[in-house]
DNA sequence: GACAAATCAATTGTGCACAATTAAATAGTG
DNA sequence: CACTATTTAATTGTGCACAATTGATTTGTC
């Protein structure tokens, strides 16, 4: 019982915890862009939406939402505060008036040769290899999979 | 040169990133936690803060800070919303009158009982053995150590 | 065509993160 | 001792995240 209990206490150990080497890996990761980012006038969460932009050369906010994992108290603020910066535009579609399509104007689609050099920088920074990261990148995709996967109430 | 551009644009692509990898799997994660520590009347970062606490029986503001990677700024208010809770006391200390320290009353450490389930309950719903988690949590680890390290400037 | 249900974006409110600044206390140096 | 530099928390301000609500539009069903 004692030994049960020290098990069970070790697993509340924070550095034995999964939960927070993925909550520190990834703040670090996002304080390791800031630098980068900065020199483009970007947050990290903008740079996530000009992305998706720069990919699809246009979108939607619920699509935006579905890509990125947020919600529209989330993108809706972001997208104006590109909008003001003159990297995207807004409009509601014509077809369904409920849709608001979001695409890069012409500064938005400029940004992107700045920011092909990110990449690159960063997995040097990470000092992974292609083949790492990819693994890494797998593996937390299938985490995130299956911790959102919703249980049946 | 057209295949080196499209290398690179390659890697501006958001499924490529293993910096949405890991933002994706950590919003997730915290995400999973969130009913469970409601019942217990945390947020996430109050639940990093009460395991520091619980392993250590007290601490200080900067020592919480240095083992949560967070400032003053972060932890001032959080940390006063746990003193309203009930959960922790906060005082100057008498060596010395700049540090705070911080320390769990009887009902912050009592609540330790009732976290004692979730780090399991996560796990399970991760669908990681004890190993593969040990494995991830270990590489998380050095890609954050990595990532934080100052370059000189 | 009427109307109930569903979809989509925006808004409101709370709680982090983090930069920058401020203020108090201590440590270090001549 | 005087005086500067450092350390430590707190505060201020910006920008996410996310729950909950609102309001407009569309879809589905009769």
């Amino acid at each position: 019982m004692a030994a049960k209990n020290t098990l069970a206490t070790d697993a509340l150990k924070l550095d034995n915890q999964l939960c927070f080497a993925l909550y520190a890996a990834s703040r670090a990761m996002t304080a390791a862009y800031r630098p980068l980012l900065e020199a483009l006038g970007l947050t990290y969460p903008q740079y996530l939406v000009m992305l998706v932009l720069w990919e699809t050369g246009g979108s939607t906010v619920k699509d935006l939402g579905t890509a990125l994992r947020l919600d529209s108290g989330t993108l809706s603020p972001l997208l104006k505060r590109l909008e003001a910066a003159g990297l995207i535009m807004r409009r509601r579609s014509a077809d369904d008036e409920r849709v608001v399509d979001v695409a890069p104007t012409e500064a938005g689609k400029a940004l992107k040769q700045r920011a092909l050099s990110i990449p690159q920088a960063l997995a040097c920074r990470a000092g992974l290899s292609e083949r790492d990261i990819a693994a890494l990148r797998t593996e937390l995709h299938r985490l995130e999979s299956r911790l959102s996967t919703a249980d049946a109430p």
